[in-house]
DNA sequence: TACTCGATCGGA
DNA sequence: CCGATCGAGTAA
């Protein structure tokens, strides 16, 4: 119980695997207000460069280094100029990836999260070990595969029809709790 | 250097 | 539905 998720594991296998396996995991964060640990209830894949709902869908820029980076780190991210967004990047070196952190148990919503968890971009390229102050914990939660329920990734029609379609979106099902404004995503 | 557009959210 | 708010990416 309360095992910390070893780098090793990040970078073995791919976004979507790591990304279901995520759900029921615990974030912890030691921050200023003490140390919070809450369970993973949705996350989102984006897998390499041929993904193109991903950042690095354009190549290796200032901004995505982070992403080809062997996994085990943060890659976190200004979005819209307002919401911090937290990922944690996987997969082998230069191979870019990452599983975007939509909600945790309680809070939802990636903007909403990082607010609350107080996570900025001053974690980007930190390890996911207690040394940062944020990491992983797998605290002996095992999710029925029926629990867990996959849709289209929210917010990327920019990505058109066949990457939007892609069903790397995980989340609890039945969750009162879902991001993404409800919406039907498309 | 001048644009455009977001892996979102809260409020009208 | 709309505005906030700013930096990455692109074109020039």
């Amino acid at each position: 119980m309360h095992e910390i998720v070893d780098q090793q594991d990040w970078m073995r296998r791919g976004a979507v695997r790591h990304a279901r396996n995520l759900l029921g995991k615990f974030l912890v964060r030691a921050g200023s207000s003490g140390t919070m640990a809450r369970m993973i209830t949705e996350v989102e894949a984006y897998d390499g460069e041929r993904d193109l709902a991903c950042h690095a869908r354009a190549g290796r820029t200032a901004r995505t280094e982070t992403m080809y980076a062997a996994g085990g780190v943060w890659y976190v991210y200004l979005c819209y100029g307002v919401h911090e967004m937290l990922n944690l990047v996987v997969g082998p070196p230069d191979w870019p990836s990452a599983v975007l952190i939509r909600g945790v148990d309680g809070i939802s919503g990636p903007g909403r999260l990082t607010k609350w968890l107080e996570i900025d971009r001053r974690l980007n390229g930190l390890a996911a070990e207690p040394a940062s102050g944020l990491w992983i914990e797998d605290r002996g939660v095992r999710l029925p595969r029926s629990l867990v329920q996959a849709t289209p990734r929210i917010g990327v029609s920019y990505a058109g029809p066949v990457w939007a379609a892609k069903p790397w979106r995980f989340m609890l099902a039945g969750s009162l709790l879902v991001s993404g404004r409800g919406r039907s995503w498309k």
